[in-house]
DNA sequence: AATTAAGTAGACAGGTTTGTCTACTTTTGT
DNA sequence: ACAAAAGTAGACAAACCTGTCTACTTAATT
C-alpha cells in the first residue's frame, strides 16, 4: 500500500526516489542490515546528491518513518472503509483490512514495531515516534465505535489486539491460507464486541 | 527473570559468562547494535576463548534465543501460578504476571519479537525460533482453560493479545503508574473469559 | 611428572560502514 | 546569456566489524 510504484522509480525527484528504496529495503531487510550505500546505488544517485537530502542516516530513517505513517494510515483508513467500517459497524472491518494486508506478498509486519524493535534501546526517538503513529491508529479505530465513556478503552484494546495479530502474522508462512493470526484477531475483536456491548453506560433500547 | 545474578557475573565458567552478557547487552541494545568485541570485553574473556565456544555470532545468537526461552518460560510459568494461575482459574493471572514483568526496570518487550523484527527478514532461522517460542507460550495458557473444544482457539487468542500488550508496554516509559497496556490486556482478556463462558460446547448448568 | 587441554594477551587481515572531498557536467532562474 | 544551484562519478578517511593467528601461561588429567 505504499510505494505502489504507479510510475516507474526512476525519472522521479531524486529525493522521492532515495525515500522509495530506502523504504523498500528498510522494511523488507531492516534498518542496520541496510548500508547507505546500497540505498545509493538502488536509487540511482550519487552520495553528494543523497547526503544533500539526508545529512545522516538517522535523518533518513525519521524521514522513512514518517513517509511510512503516511502512506499506512491512508491505506488503514480507506481499507476499513471499503469493509464497510463505519460509526457503530463495531470492530469487524479491522479483521478484513487485516487479512488484505497480511496477505500482500511482501508483508514483514509493521515497520513500527521492528524499529523500535531493531532501534528503541539505542536511539530513543523512535519511541516516541512509534507511539504517536499507534495513537493515531487507536484514534481510527475509535471511530468504528459508537461515543461513550469507554470508547477510547475498547480502541485501545482493539489497537493491541491488532498488534498481537501484526506480530503473530510475521511469523506465519505468507501463502499459509488459513492464518491463525486473523482467527485469533476475529475471536478477540468479536469478544470484545460482545462485550462493548454488555456494559455500555447508555444502551440502545432495542435487545 | 533471567541473569538474575545471585552470584556475580566473574567466577563463573567462561562460557556461561558469555552468554550472560550477550543476553543482556543482546536485549538490551539490540543484535546487530552489539559487536563481538563488546561482548569478549564486558564478559571479560579473550577471543580465543569466545570463539572456541561459538565459532560464528550466528552461533552466540541461536544460543542466546536458547538461553532466554528456557528462562523466561521458567519465570512466565512461575509468575502465573504465583498469582493464583491453575486449570479453570481462567485467564486474569495472565495480567498479574505481565504487570509483573512490565514494570521490571530493564524491559524491552519480548526478545523474540525484537530478533524477528530485526533479522527475521535477512536470518529466517530465528523467525522459526520464535514461533516455537510462541507455541510454547500459548500451551502454557491452554492450561489455564477448561478443556474443552475451543481450547486451544482461546489460547490462541489470549496469547495474541498479551504480545500486543508487550509490544505497547515497549512504548510507554517504564516508571509510569497507570499502564495503558495493562489496562487494555484486562479488557481484552476479561472480554474473552466472557466469550469462553457464552459458548462453551458443554456449559456448566448452574447459570 | 609429563602431556594435553584451556586460558590470556594482543596483533592482524579483509571487509563494511558512515560520511567528506575534489573535479566535472547539467539544469535552472534571471 | 550567464551565474547559481543541483547533479554525476568516484577517491578517500576513519572507524568498526567478524574472524584468524601467534606466542605464552595456567590448569587438568593420567
Amino acid at each position: 500500500m505504499i510505494s505502489d510504484s504507479s510510475k516507474t522509480i526512476l525519472d522521479r525527484p531524486p529525493r522521492e526516489r532515495i525515500l522509495l528504496t530506502a523504504h523498500d529495503l528498510f522494511y523488507r531487510d531492516g534498518i542496520r542490515a541496510t548500508g547507505i550505500d546500497k540505498v545509493i546505488a538502488e536509487s540511482g544517485v550519487t552520495k553528494v546528491t543523497f547526503y544533500r537530502y539526508f545529512p545522516s542516516k538517522n535523518d533518513l530513517i525519521r524521514a522513512f518513518l514518517d513517509f511510512r505513517h503516511e502512506g499506512w494510515m491512508a491505506w488503514f483508513r480507506d481499507a476499513i472503509q471499503r469493509h464497510g467500517g463505519r460509526v457503530g459497524s463495531g470492530l469487524m472491518p479491522l479483521v478484513a483490512a487485516m487479512a488484505e494486508w497480511f496477505r500482500k506478498p511482501i508483508y514483514r509486519g509493521c515497520a513500527f514495531i521492528n524499529t523500535v524493535a531493531e532501534l528503541g534501546g539505542v536511539l530513543p526517538d523512535v519511541v516516541e515516534i512509534c507511539h504517536q503513529h499507534k495513537q493515531d491508529m487507536v484514534r481510527v479505530i475509535a471511530e468504528l465505535l459508537p461515543d461513550g465513556p469507554n470508547r477510547l478503552q475498547l480502541a485501545n484494546a482493539a489497537a493491541v489486539a491488532i498488534d498481537g495479530a501484526i506480530v503473530k502474522a510475521q511469523l506465519e508462512s505468507q501463502d499459509a491460507e488459513e492464518k491463525q493470526s486473523l482467527q485469533s484477531l476475529e475471536t478477540l475483536l468479536i469478544a470484545l464486541d460482545a462485550f462493548a456491548e454488555s456494559t455500555p453506560a447508555v444502551k440502545a433500547p432495542n435487545d
